[in-house]
DNA sequence: CCCTGATTCGC
DNA sequence: GCGAATCAGG
C-alpha cells in the first residue's frame, strides 16, 4: 500500500475533519494508525483545528507527599445508573423500520422518552449486529456504566456526537 | 484493557 | 519517506 495522491487526500481530508488516527486509519484500510500518524507529522498537517479534545500538555509534577482522606462512610454507595441513560447522547439515525439487513442494530436513548431508535449505519457484513464501532463495545466486558459511558463518547466521530 | 497522539530510528 | 515499536498519557 503506498501514499499515492488519491489515498493522501483522503488521509488529510479524514484527519482534518477530526477523525483520530485509528479511525482514519480503518477508514482507508490496508494501513495501521502508525502509518497514519508518521504521515501525518510529515505531511505536517498534525495540528487540528477542531481537535477531539484540547491539547494536553504532559507536565510532570514532582509526586507530593500522599493525599491523606478521611475514610469515606460505607453506605455511601451511588446507585448505578442504568443502561438505556447511559447511551443517550448519540441520535439514531433509524427507527426498527429503518433497519435493513446490514444496519447496526445498537439501541440509542430511551424508549420512555420517545427517542428510541438503532445506530443504522452500515454493519461490515450482512449478518453483523454492529458497525465496526460498536461492534467494539458490543463484546468488551465493562465493569461499570460510567466506563459505558466514556466508551460511547469517545468511541464514535465526532459529527454524531450531541454533547 | 480499551484508547489517544508523539517520537525514534532501522529500513 | 515509511511505519513498528515505544513512550506518555486518558
Amino acid at each position: 500500500m503506498d501514499w499515492n495522491e488519491e489515498r493522501t487526500a483522503t488521509l488529510r481530508k479524514l484527519w482534518l475533519e477530526g477523525l483520530s488516527a485509528s479511525q482514519v486509519a480503518r477508514q482507508l484500510g490496508g494501513v495501521s494508525r502508525s502509518a497514519v500518524i508518521g504521515k501525518i507529522h510529515r505531511l505536517g498537517i498534525t495540528a487540528r483545528e477542531t481537535p477531539i479534545r484540547p491539547r494536553t500538555v504532559a507536565v510532570r509534577v514532582s509526586r507530593q507527599a500522599p493525599r491523606t482522606r478521611a475514610a469515606a462512610p460505607a453506605q455511601a454507595r451511588p446507585a448505578l445508573r442504568p443502561q438505556v441513560a447511559v447511551m443517550e447522547d448519540l441520535t439514531p439515525t433509524a427507527g426498527i423500520l429503518d433497519l435493513s439487513m446490514h444496519s447496526c442494530r445498537w439501541p440509542i436513548g430511551n424508549p420512555d422518552a420517545g427517542d428510541f431508535g438503532f445506530c443504522g449505519r452500515e454493519t461490515m457484513s450482512k449478518r453483523a449486529s454492529y458497525c465496526p464501532d460498536h461492534t467494539q463495545g458490543a463484546f468488551r466486558r465493562f465493569r461499570s456504566p460510567s466506563e459505558i459511558d466514556a466508551w460511547t463518547r469517545q468511541s464514535l466521530p465526532q459529527e454524531r456526537r450531541v454533547l
